[in-house]
DNA sequence: CTGTTAGCGCCTTCAT
DNA sequence: ATGAAGGCGCTAACAG
């Protein structure tokens, strides 16, 4: 049985309202002061942060929604977002969404009756009618790195357009023109970096061969079949750009596995900034995002809204992405 | 404002007794039960689950702390935990440990403050230290994967010895000698699985050269540097066991950038199984660990101590491995 | 099967 | 600065 704040009311003869007062960093006399900090000592005593709950109404426990733990740039997110977070004395209490609609649908509602304080979502769904439910109980929201084709929440992102605009200068100002994409279709990251390509290919006046469109799975075998499919192209592209971790990853390795050489005989333009690809051999040209900074903004976004109730209309951020040197663009004459 | 019990109490005429008997499972009259759910959507009532954790003292939640967030195995294993606890009924808070032991400390506090119902720990520290606060206030825990030097904890983990003299087995009956280990030095795992490299190697007569011996951190960049060292001696192995994910990874990588093949000069025998070692040319002769099952056993044993408040012996629990084949041994006459 | 009555541990007015 | 009392939303005895 831990100790209670009545067992140290009892220790130290003073009311419940002067500790409870000294517990939320009010003012006490210090000798009062003094006993109570030794009668916490001495009993172990810890606030019940449950029952500071029921009457305050704040858990200080946010919800962070992933659209799956088990990927790397989840991984590095939660990593920053659960540091951030308990710098704020806030807990988290994760959900796996599993890349599944349903189950996100549940992780809300679970979330709700948890009584979070507020939900930091990595969504699956692309519209935002799982979200009705945050709505009527009013628990602020901040969607990370996807938006959401409806409904108005906060947005931490990166410009996608922009990043892959700025990246593709490097295979165009190197002379490429057959570049080729590999990328996911149904997300929303997938969706904007696509049209950051073609984007791109237009401004430098560079023709879109349909054959080297390949948009599919954020999946490592997506990235793997397809480069395989592009390296046996009669007329094979000079560059790929690959869409995300896992795309790059399976595109690199049909690329060693087929014997061909990279940079020499296909270069590759890569998003997402994985350890790994400064490794490999050659070293991944590649866009990197914020990540960091990109959970201290969601973050402050999201405590901004608890902290004030505010309701103002939502905001949606775009962060600027860098650029990675590496050695797997070839220079074309 | 969320409604409450009491809201649906005014609404149906009942008395909170009968509908909390309602919620929690028990028997009702058929048409009080029609009531009461007709209520319940109405209102969009929802359990106060920080209200009910304050008077059963359960919160339905487990902690979890993992050595890193940010790492594939922890990922993976966060996958099973998560979903096998929801099936559950339990709510996961997860912590990061950050591969410190300091804040692993911190971590079990914010838990323990957080009233969680029992805590499943992948772990920083060696020894048990930190765990003492959990023992005071009766809070089951289960250690996964790593075991501690001290104290009587609960824990699932695989059998690390028997995994790596099994695996060795492969190189030594293609007649490998110079068998070189990269691997983690401070860990439980890194220490057990040189135990087993040792013990294989004695079993088979061959002597372990101490130039082929790498113990140190468990990291890519380890894996990296050692195999790069190993493979600029004069007298090089001919086969390397790698004792985890990131050192087999940074190995792998050294290798191709030597420009060596895999295994035509040099075999590789890794620990983990991640997807990118099936993909890679050569597939990775490498050790699989049962992660579903050791998050299951590690749940059951958890909320077996939950239901029961047993404080019976603690178990420890080793699972069997699986060795999956690969191309990445070489046969030696 | 249903209703009444106490709390769970804490914070928050109010007085003092 | 401190104390006394009431209540957060729910469940757990009881009694009926």
């Amino acid at each position: 049985m831990p100790a209670t704040i009545i067992d140290i009311k009892e220790r130290t003869g003073l009311s419940l309202a002067t500790i409870s007062k000294y517990l939320n960093g009010g003012n006490v006399l210090p000798e009062n002061r003094v006993k109570i900090e030794a009668a916490i000592k001495e009993l172990n005593y810890e606030v019940n942060e449950i029952a500071r709950g029921l009457v305050t109404k704040k858990t200080r426990t946010i919800g962070i929604m992933v659209h799956s733990v088990d990927s790397p740039f989840c991984g590095q997110l939660l990593h920053f977002l659960s540091e951030i977070l308990r710098r704020h004395g806030y807990g988290i209490l994760i959900c796996d969404s599993n890349n599944d609609e349903e189950q996100e649908e549940q992780n809300v509602k679970h979330l709700l009756g948890r009584k979070v304080d507020g939900i930091i979502v990595i969504p699956v769904s692309e519209t935002a009618a799982f979200l009705d439910c945050t709505r009527k109980r009013n628990v602020p929201v901040v969607l990370l790195d996807r938006a959401l084709t409806d409904g108005s929440f906060d947005c931490v992102k990166i410009d996608n357009r922009a990043a892959v605009i700025n990246a593709m200068d490097v295979l165009l100002r190197n002379n490429h023109k057959k570049i080729a994409i590999i990328a996911s279709k149904k997300e929303y990251t997938g969706r904007e970096r696509y049209e950051g390509f073609k984007q791109a290919m237009k401004k430098a006046g560079v023709k879109v061969n349909k054959q080297y469109v390949c948009l599919g799975s954020h999946s490592l075998a997506w990235g793997y079949e397809n480069m395989k499919k592009l390296l046996a192209l009669r007329e094979r592209p000079t560059a790929v750009f690959t869409d995300n971790y896992e795309i790059t990853l399976g595109a690199m390795m049909a690329v060693n596995e087929s014997g061909l050489k990279c940079p020499e005989d296909i270069s590759i333009l890569g998003f997402d900034d994985q350890i790994i690809f400064h490794l490999i051999n050659p070293p991944v040209y590649m866009v990197e995002q914020p990540l960091q900074e990109m959970s201290e903004k969601a973050v402050e976004m999201l405590l901004g809204r608890i902290d004030s109730g505010s309701l103002d209309q939502p905001k949606e951020i775009s962060l600027d992405t860098r650029l990675i040197e590496g050695s797997s663009v070839k220079s074309l004459p």
